[in-house]
Formats: structure tokens, C-alpha cells, sequence
DNA sequence: AGCTCCATGTAAGTCGTTACATGATTCA
DNA sequence: TGAATCATGTAACGACTTACATGGAGCT
């Protein structure tokens, strides 16, 4: 329920096809880790909101022989108020959802090699993300982003520190995640080194706990 | 795509109805936090997964005059293949989706209280994440929680530490996680006050940067 | 002529939520 | 007799993914 409010939110930074917010979208609000969105998605929710009247798409020709059209959408004053109210509500956060910490507490179901390989991956992931993460606040920093850019054109200079602060805090708060858990899988490593320490003479390969299979009545 | 796994790991604990499975993934498995999933999609997909041939039901009578019948089911060979099959695969992690980081980056449509409000209510939620996995740690420590008794009841006594520490350490990092959130909100309740204190003059409830409407082409 | 980018969609399917619906069992 | 719990589903909808499909614009 939260890609409405960020097109709506990327809308009122300037006139935009579907085509440049799912560009921007997959770049600064997902840089490409935490909410891609496919073009489908997004064009056709665009056309939700159209007919919801939150946006208001502006059909404009393409080059100079225009042979083509494109749709520029905006914002209606109710997309206005609706992304107050947003801002104004307080949701509550849906589950974590992480199938990570899932499959961490079942590690049991695989050998030790195996719950090194998923603690390493999740380590790699992570540090990949927060070195991503930690370009992006630079950027956003010395405003050097495009949609931020064009942001702060349209406002008055006297809230162009709060905008900028408020997006790295976003941002800052990613890396310190993501630090977090690249935290956790090391110390889930420690934790494979020490249980396998304990049962020297179990294969590297089998697993800690066979999967049983229950006697079955023939159906 | 975890509902199932967690479901075929909670299975091979021991036959079980799915109103069983139901209750025990939303406590241990989701604590009413992590995962919660409803007894509709549980009662579906398990007839998925018999039609899979993953799991096989057993239909049982159910009380003393049996007017009623339940179904229990049970890991079949190729569901406990299908366990291990997914412990050592390497899933590409899902992307964070959580609309309170996207709330952040946007904050400035709102007011200073709003904002605040925002921070304030993050930190509320996942101080009682913190608690509530705290004292599940606690818990799985003490092996108390019924789904790891039936679990260590099955299984051979040297592997019982692994299977105990595995689930202990889930929840371990999801307290880091709880309490990397809670710092990030206290932070971002220091910076509104930043903010805020270098306008003084914005009155409280007025939005940072209120939401522009283009000029709109009469349709 | 060919390649990359711009631009916009439809269709099918999975995952997940909310609401609707039913009925037996157990215990006080 | 009534309430809580056990037990199992269907229907409709929204969010999201993957694959399919099309075609102009700009440049070399």
C-alpha cells in the first residue's frame, strides 16, 4: 500500500511519464534493493489513481513528428490531500517477512557446510547493500541526485535542509540495518564454528537432523 | 514463498491438523510479529501441497462419537526432500518493503508533530518486538516452548543443543534488528528537533513543504 | 540498417488479507 | 444451554511477479 504514496510523492516533484517514475522510483526510493517495482506494476496503478482522480494525466506528443503520445501525470488537489494524509497516519508495520530468519531457525535440516553458505550470502548481501547505501547518502548530502534536485527547485530554500536531512535519515537508518545483519550472520557463523566443534565426527555434508518421514497409510 | 517451507518444517515435528499449524506458526514461528499468516491461506495451501504430494493427510475421527473428521498431516519422502532441498538453496533476499523508510524519505509534507509522531510510534512497536522476542529467547533457552519440546522429542539427544541454538539465534538477531529501529527512531526524533528549533517560527501543524497542484489543462 | 532508449500496455499466476460461512466438541 | 475452542473451508480482492507484446525516437 505504499507504492501509491510514493508515486503520488515523486508525482509532486515535477510532471512525470510512468516510464521516468519507474526509472526514479527503482533508483532513489528502491535504489534497486528495497522496493523495486516492475513498469507494469506502475502503469497500471497510474491508472488507478487517474481514475481515483489523484493524478491527472497531461497526453502529450513525442519528438518532433509527433507519431506518438505520452501520458505526463500530475497532481489533482485530492492527490494533494492524500498525500498529507499519508504522511499523517500512522499504519502499523507489516511483518517483517524476512525468509532469512525463517530458514535460520530450521538450519537444522541441513549440514553445517549448508548453514555456513546461507550466513555467508546473507553477509555478502548486506554488505553489498549498505556499501550501496552509503554512496547514496553522500549523494543525497552534497544534493547531487536528480529527483532531489528537481525537488529542492520547487521549494523554497529555507526547508531544502529539511527535505535533504530527511531523506539520508531514511538512508542512514538502511545502513545501520543492514550492518545489523551483517552482524547477525557472523555471529551465526561463530555459531556453526562452535557446534561443530562440539560434533567433530559428523559428516561435513549430512544433515544435523534428517527429515523423518512419517509410517504412511497406504491411501 | 516461505509459508510452505515453514510449514513442511513444522510438519516433520510431528503429524498435525492445520488448525494446529495455524496456531503454532503465528506463536513460534511469527510470535504474532514476524510472520503471521491466516488460517485460509494455511487450510489452501496445505491442499496444495497434498495435491503437490509433498505432505499426506490422514483423515482421523474426531472426539469419543465421531460425527466429524480432521485431517493430519504428515511429510511424505518427497516433502522432506523438498526441507532440504530449500535449507540449501540460496534465495535472493526479498527487498526490505517497509513503508516506514519510504514514510521517512517524505516526511517533509508534513508537520514537525507529524513527523515526531512517526518516529515516536516506531519506537513504540519495536520496543515491544524487543520485549516480546526477549522473553521468547528466554524461553527457547529454557526449552519451554511446546513446538521445540515435540521437535527435541524426535530427535536424537547430540543434536539437540543445534536445534536449540539455531531457533535461539533467529530471535537473538531479530532483537538487534528491533533495537537497530528503535535507535533510528529516537535519531530521527533528535533531527525534527534540529529542524525545528532552526525555524522556530513554522507554526506546529503547518505542513514543511505543502504539496503543489500543477496547472491543469480543463480535460 | 540496426541498436539503444523511450514509452505503454495486457495476461496469467502467486501470495496474502478480509470477510463470509459452517458445524462439532468440550466444559461449566 | 451457552460459550470457548476445535476444525475446515470458499469468495473476492489487492499487491506483486513474470512473461508476452508492440512500436516510435534518436543516433551511428
Amino acid at each position: 500500500m505504499s507504492l501509491r504514496h510514493a508515486l503520488l510523492a515523486l508525482i509532486e516533484a515535477g510532471p512525470s511519464t510512468g516510464y521516468e517514475l519507474a526509472k526514479r522510483f527503482n533508483q532513489s526510493a528502491g535504489a534497486a534493493h528495497v522496493w523495486h517495482a516492475q513498469h507494469s506494476q506502475i502503469y497500471t496503478l497510474l491508472r488507478r489513481l487517474e481514475a481515483e482522480g489523484l493524478v491527472y494525466a497531461n497526453t502529450l506528443p513525442r519528438g518532433e513528428r509527433a507519431l506518438a503520445t505520452k501520458r505526463a501525470y500530475e497532481l489533482t488537489a485530492d492527490g494533494a490531500v492524500e498525500l498529507s494524509r499519508w504522511i499523517a497516519a500512522i499504519e502499523d508495520p507489516p511483518g517483517l517477512r524476512d525468509t532469512a530468519y525463517v530458514k535460520a531457525a530450521y538450519l537444522e535440516y541441513g549440514s553445517y557446510d549448508h548453514a555456513r553458505a546461507q550466513f555467508r550470502a546473507h553477509r555478502a548481501y548486506y554488505e553489498k547493500l549498505r556499501d550501496d547505501f552509503e554512496v547514496h547518502v553522500e549523494q543525497l548530502e552534497d544534493r547531487a541526485t536528480p529527483t532531489l534536485q528537481q525537488r529542492l527547485r520547487r521549494a523554497s530554500p529555507d526547508v531544502h535542509e529539511a527535505i535533504t536531512a530527511f531523506k539520508a535519515h531514511a538512508y542512514r537508518g538502511l545502513i545501520a540495518r543492514a550492518r545489523t545483519e551483517i552482524a547477525w550472520a557472523e555471529q551465526g557463523l561463530d555459531l556453526v564454528d562452535r557446534l561443530a566443534a562440539a560434533n567433530p565426527d559428523r559428516p561435513r555434508d549430512a544433515p544435523v537432523l534428517p527429515a523423518t518421514v512419517h509410517k504412511q497409510d497406504k491411501a
